[in-house]
DNA sequence: GCCGCGGTTAGACAAAGTCCAATCTTTGAC
DNA sequence: GTCAAAGATTGGACTTTGTCTAACCGCGGC
């Protein structure tokens, strides 16, 4: 996943695409999460969409981060019982996760498969499939 | 996973297999455990546990929950960011989890293989391989 | 009976996340 | 451009999950 530097127009653009009004707050967060693309959390969001100049609220950061997911801009990593992470990358994936440094890495969907999976109970559909690699540093 | 009721000496002698001395409090959480074989969460474990008669703390379920985690007698399922649920199959398996009602249900990892993974960065070795069916009633 | 040690406990604490009512922004109609 | 309605933001209270601590309990060994 490549870390392509969105312009504030492209920003508004992708925002508007979903229905959401582009307001201050929400391009600054569009920005951290777009801008690079990692794994955070959402008080890593908070804390960067503030370093410059104090200026988005916790309740906004988390509002903001559950209308992103709702609307299927971004989506969220549960690894880590302690906090869940928001991943801007939302094409089928999975991850590695390094159990001793929190370190989360993607890896594509495209070449890996699995079989031997059971059939679904009836009147059920999936949602998605989660593979989670956790790994040590030895 | 079968329900097998465990008798207090099986599961005196399960405790005592890891160096753990079986108090009163770790026989009734252990018995919650092994003879239902579900998903719980601690807070579920806690009102279990005191359903007849209130005799074992929050402190002593987290405590116990932690230790026979450590032991390997049970192990932590990462579905809900909310909570974590407690396992006693310790079998290698997966997780058919249905995001509307929260129920947890096992996939045997027997006939199921994944093929295609990246191999590791140097230095780093698998802990271990989870996979998480979401799925929604329909 | 007393000691020591591990286990248990209530309640304080911490961190992640939600909720609310007051306030501020955005937006579209004019 | 003005303005009002709709929608967004905010501080702070609140909730939930889990940890920590210091006092206390209980049991085996002497
Ligand atoms: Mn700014
Ligand atoms: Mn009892
Ligand atoms: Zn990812
Ligand atoms: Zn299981």
């Amino acid at each position: 996943m490549k870390a392509k530097s969105y312009s504030r127009q492209e920003l508004i653009a992708l925002l508007r695409r979903q229905g959401i009004a582009p307001t201050h707050q929400r391009l600054e967060i569009a920005h951290v999460l777009f801008s690079r693309c990692e794994h955070l959390a959402a008080d890593q969001i908070l804390a960067l969409v503030n370093e410059r100049h104090a200026e988005t609220s916790k309740a906004t950061v988390y509002n903001t981060l559950n209308l992103f997911r709702d609307c299927g801009l971004i989506r969220e990593v549960i690894v880590d019982p302690k906090r869940v992470f928001y991943d801007p990358n939302t094409q089928p994936h999975h991850h590695l996760y390094n159990i001793d440094t929190g370190e989360i890495t993607d890896i594509p969907a495209a070449d890996l498969a699995i079989s031997g999976l059971p059939d679904l109970p009836p009147g059920m559909v999936t949602e998605g499939i989660d593979i989670v690699v956790r790994v040590r540093t030895l």
